[in-house]
DNA sequence: GACCAGGCACATC
DNA sequence: GATGTGCATGGT
């Protein structure tokens, strides 16, 4: 049976590093956190060119705009209202118990502030984790939909396994790297847009190995 | 025109 | 505890 380290060679050769997270800077990343989820990063990036080209893309910068004002910049990564007032959630929190410092954040203990970034309206375990892993570098395994997809269909995890579970599994499977963690959750999503449903997998295609058994939502 | 995209909170049962 | 629903834009 294939294992995670397999698996991720085999993605790792198959299409490089993806050099995720695009972004200038930390406080850059945790704002493309929030708006991605549920959205295509295309439509992130439109919004994150606003914040940058009206000057706002700092914690400070940010928490000066009202919620209205925030909204209609973010407008184009969708969810735009519920967004803004997460994002000044998250605003908030990193102004008032870090001083608006994302290197001051970062450098208490990751499980604490996993802890304390789950307890901010807006952020759930994969953003948090997101958050951790790819603006503060700190070994937490990203967990989305292809994921648990994948695991769930090479029976690594039991059906319906829960984020923290699927996390567990492949914290135990891997060495405990940031960058295998960065690229490994980044190749999945990679895999997920190059085996969609739309184009299914090709004959003699090198990632049949890699790919879990077909089921009802498609390959991925 | 349907479906999807790098989720989460909340209501209801 | 499990399931359903609202949130909303832009690309395919």
């Amino acid at each position: 049976m294939q294992q995670p380290t397999d698996i991720y060679s085999r993605l790792l050769v198959a299409f490089g590093p993806q050099g995720w997270w695009p972004a200038d800077t930390p406080f850059e990343v945790i704002v493309g956190a929030v708006l991605t989820q549920n959205t295509n990063w295309r439509n992130v990036e439109k919004a994150i060119a606003n914040l940058k080209s009206a000057g706002v893309l700092t914690p400070s910068t940010l928490w000066q705009l009202s919620a209205t004002e925030l909204a209609e910049l973010i407008r184009p990564s969708g969810y735009f209202r519920i967004k803004a007032q997460r994002l000044r959630n998250v605003v908030e929190y990193l102004m008032q118990r870090h001083s608006g410092s994302t290197d001051t954040m970062f450098s208490m203990d990751s499980n604490q502030l996993r802890r304390e970034l789950l307890a901010i309206n807006g952020v759930g375990p994969e953003t948090a984790d997101s958050i951790l892993l790819y603006a503060g570098n700190q070994p937490h395994f990203v967990v989305d939909a292809y994921t648990q997809r994948v695991v769930q269909r090479h029976g690594w995890v039991a059906q319906g396994a829960t984020y923290e579970a699927t996390q567990r599994f492949f914290t135990a499977k891997l060495d405990t790297d940031v960058s295998c963690f960065n690229e490994f959750h980044a190749l999945i999503v990679k895999l997920a847009k190059v085996h969609c449903r739309k184009a299914p997998l090709c004959q003699g295609c090198p990632l049949e190995s890699v790919l879990p058994p077909e089921g009802p939502r498609g390959l991925v």
